[in-house]
DNA sequence: ACAAAAACTTACTATTTAGTCAGTTATTCT
DNA sequence: AGAATAACTGACTAAATAGTAAGTTTTTGT
């Protein structure tokens, strides 16, 4: 009896990427997810042979998601304040689900990663400060924004703000989160 | 044949403190520790029964060393602006030794971590903000800094500028922490 | 010098973990 | 319906890990 679960392989990506946003990547196993799932060990072999595979899988779907929000708020032609609360807003919600950011969860095993993984987290971090630099530049540009420092420069101060703002919150509490994010907002929107 | 290194105890803590500054609190072993020091894992155990009461040490290290530097600053009566100083040359230490900050390492294996030592996060977390804030205060009364926002919230911007600044600097490199650490300072200095 | 205490080593155990592989069951394609 | 393929299970192995207990060596205090 197979495929008891309408697509297993997604189901395994899904508990992987929630477990590394609530316990970290070094911090689970593959009996973690097969227990979650109800099926043995070896399923999850067969479906990600070992598990830098999966963090490989888990952030390409990071990627594609990132992309897909980006033709979305272009083929929506949102506005730069609209993309910024869409993207504060996946923060936001880490928060409320005690979860950090897969960048800043990976950020701290970094150094036992194999240098492909590396790469891609690269890539996926890349790819997420370039989107909302030019969101801010944009914004900037319609007079949505405000800021002194240049686009790059601000998005480097507000998504380090966010990233280590959610981790914070696990510590301190939601209340310290939600002061960083209004202060963002405040400072952008002069 | 005992005491082969001058004081054993404080190098498995200076040991633990550098694999979980480099690797992640989740991927070290104590095996780790011991073949560094051309011990036994016994005597690792000898000195710490388990993985927490090191974890609770060096959080209990870096209580004491914020501490100290409080107290030397008072001493010496040192400017805000001195102090702040020491603050960031911390992170930027950090940075050099491809290692992020013990708070933010340890945020992504916070969710795996018994409570005794959450409080003790807790407590080193609150103590440093405490002391930046009482620094940003009175750099704000002397007139060396401005900012619009509370002490309070200027304290979170600026901190988690720096924490996720040295994280990110460890996948994109040092030059993006070195831009967030010139605009904190520009913007304190007005 | 010698007893007590501290700092180990030796030698284990139990558990977890990653991973393999042969065989079984389910699904899909023709 | 039957063959091919996909998705598993069962039954392992090897290595890593946390941890313990008993005994040995070293250091300290008297």
């Amino acid at each position: 009896m197979a495929a008891r679960h309408t697509d297993t392989r997604e189901e395994i990506v899904r508990i992987g990427t929630q477990l590394i946003k609530s316990h970290g990547y070094n911090a689970f196993s593959y009996a973690d997810i097969s227990e979650q799932l109800q099926i043995k060990n070896a399923a999850v072999h067969y479906h990600f042979r070992g598990k830098e595979d999966l963090l490989a899988e888990v952030l390409d779907q990071y990627i594609d998601q990132y992309q897909l929000l980006k033709k979305q708020l272009v083929q929506l032609n949102a506005s730069a304040t609209f993309a910024m609360e869409k993207f504060i807003e996946r923060y936001s919600i880490l928060v409320d689900a005690n979860s950090i950011c897969i960048i800043g969860s990976i950020a701290s095993d970094y150094n036992t990663l194999p240098e492909s993984v590396k790469e891609k987290v690269h890539q996926l971090v890349t790819m997420v400060l370039k989107m909302v630099e030019e969101t801010l530049a944009s914004g900037k540009r319609s007079g949505e924004f405000q800021f002194s420092e240049t686009a790059k420069t601000q998005t480097l101060l507000v998504m380090t703000n966010l990233a280590a703002g959610v981790q914070l919150a696990r510590i301190t509490g939601k209340k310290d989160y939600d002061t960083i994010k209004r202060a963002i907002i405040r400072q952008l929107k002069g």
